[in-house]
This record gives structure tokens, C-alpha cells and sequence, in this order.
DNA sequence: GTGAATACCATTGACGCCCATGGCTACCCA
DNA sequence: TGGGTAGCCATGGGCGTCAATGGTATTCAC
């Protein structure tokens, strides 16, 4: 299984195109759909990205109810009404539509953040900020993470 | 099972070429991505070290996120977002990012740490002292370290 | 017909690959 | 037992390739 790794900052050319990490592309090149599925966060000032098979299970998550609460279902509404499937150039970028790019506050660069299953789009600059915050929200903390036990093999 | 065990120092070349030490690529090398996943400490001036099979493990504790607190969300995300894929060349070296050796101060010369299922990368002098303070902590201390049964095979 | 979106092409700079070297160790053989 | 040798591992540097980027041309839709 891939994952979505790491942090890039690529520039947005003045038609709105912006080069999708390779390795990211790499991580989505056994789809179906050659590009990536984009909806505005309901939760920050950026682009929620992901592949179209993590749209089907969000779409199998949201049929049964003991693994979704209504305001999920809700949630999964928003998506995927406002979802949209970008397909990648032969060079492999993507061309960011205006409200994206508006909702994100993206202009000369824009920063694909890698969150395992799923990526965003910041503007960099505010991503930095948001960034700091959590690093030092953790830094207090010292939160633990329960790692599950291996699955199936080794 | 193989695990991170022992501490080598190895130099860093004027390109940030450093050469991952023999027995932990051995370590790694039955996975699909030949090389190491690297981040930023976000508790210590250290660069933490993985293999893609441990990302892919910690994504999947991520997965069930009714088990999953705001904080360990922030986590992950943290990890997720600064880890890199830092694949191998064919002598065994791996290219140190910038910041990563910004942020473990590193200059000549790296360790690398066993952790058992990771491994960390300090600078050296650094992490004498570190070792010397924990070392100590745990003569006073005398720390235990509760041992689970074996579980079914290996 | 005009605008936008997509495909095509060229440039460049970073990164990956290749070859060469040196040192240490472990093994072999006398 | 000691010298020689071979192999592995860490190291240094040069070169080619690919990804990111910027621009132009062509096609499609309205």
C-alpha cells in the first residue's frame, strides 16, 4: 500500500498549474483515475487531496451507520458534492480551479502536504504556521501513539 | 524478525552523502521501498528512522480514528507530513535533507542508533550526552521494562 | 470567433547511478 | 602462527537522467 509522504512546495505558473509530486503520482499510478480527487477542508484554509479509492471507501464508510454517525454522513454529503476529479498532464500537473485556489489563499506556490492515506494543498507560508503550532502543542504533551500489532505477516 | 541494534557513526560527505550501516539495510531489505523514512523528532534534536512496513503500521493505528484523540491525530500528521522517503544508492548512501540536518545539527559526522523496531540519526557528541543523561537516570531510577509472552511464531 | 483547457516542446538543476579508492577484517595457506 | 590475500564496507567524485518549470501551439467548447 502506498502512502502519501513528506511535504513539497511546487509553483503554480500562471495558468494555475502546478506539478503533483511524483512520488505522490507514483502513490496513485495503480488507479484507475490518472489524477487526484480535490474538495475544499471544512476544517482549515486548504485543499483536502486524495486518490479516487479512498473516495469509495469513504463512500462504503458512509452506507453503514455503526461506522459513520450522522453528522459523518453529513461530512461524506459535503465531499462529495464538492469533490472533484483532477486529472494530470503528460507532465503531471494539475490545474488548480479558481475556488480552490481562492479557499486555500494559493498564489506564486503551493505546498502538497502528505497525511498517509490522504494529502493537502497549503499555501506554504500558512501551513508553516499551522505546522509550528501542532510541533509545539506536542512538544508539550508528549502524546503516545498505540501502535496496532503487525497485521497478517512477518 | 530483524531489528536496529548498535550505534555506528558514519561520515557525512560534502553532498550530504551518508552511508546507512550495513546491518540495518540488511534489516530493511526484505521491504518494497529500498531505503529509510526519516523525520524530524519532534521531543528530541534527532532524526527518527523507519522502514515504509512501520509508516504503514502507524497509518493503519490512524485508520480507526474513534481510537484516535486530537492529539494523536496531530501526531501522526506531524510524522506523516515531515517523514521522507530517502531511498538508497547502490553503495548504501542516502542523501540527509537540509533541514533534517539543520535540526539534528549534524556536520561531519552522523550516529545511528538502534531502537529495536526504528533507529534514530544524531550528532554524535550530542547524543553521547544524551546516552551519559539517561544512562544516569536509569541507575537511580532502575527502570523495568515489563516483558509480553511470546506471541505465536517468530 | 474567442477564450480556456490540453497537448507538445525546451531548459535546467537536482538527484540517482556509476566507477574508483582506501581501510579493515576474516579467511586461507604455508 | 604469521603473512598474504580476498572481500566487504565506507568514502569521494564525475556524469547522465528525470522531474519541475516555463513557454508555445492546437483543439475544444461556448
Amino acid at each position: 500500500m502506498g502512502l502519501f509522504l513528506s511535504t513539497f512546495v511546487n509553483k503554480v505558473d500562471r495558468k494555475g498549474r502546478v506539478s503533483v509530486p511524483a512520488t505522490f503520482r507514483a502513490t496513485l499510478s495503480a488507479q484507475t483515475f490518472q489524477g487526484i480527487i480535490a474538495y475544499r477542508s471544512f476544517t482549515a484554509a486548504c485543499v483536502e487531496g486524495c486518490g479516487m479509492d479512498f473516495m469509495e471507501r469513504l463512500s462504503d464508510s458512509a452506507q453503514s451507520f455503526d461506522a459513520f454517525s450522522a453528522e459523518q454522513e453529513d461530512i461524506s454529503a459535503l465531499i462529495f458534492a464538492d469533490a472533484r476529479q483532477l486529472s494530470w498532464d503528460p507532465e503531471g500537473r494539475i490545474l488548480l480551479p479558481e475556488d480552490l485556489i481562492d479557499h486555500a489563499g494559493l498564489s506564486e506556490t503551493a505546498a502538497f502536504v502528505g497525511k498517509g492515506q490522504t494529502f493537502q494543498i497549503w499555501q506554504p507560508e500558512a501551513y508553516k504556521a499551522m505546522e509550528a503550532e501542532i510541533r509545539s502543542r506536542a512538544l508539550k504533551n508528549r502524546p503516545t501513539l498505540p501502535l496496532k500489532p503487525k497485521t497478517g505477516g512477518a
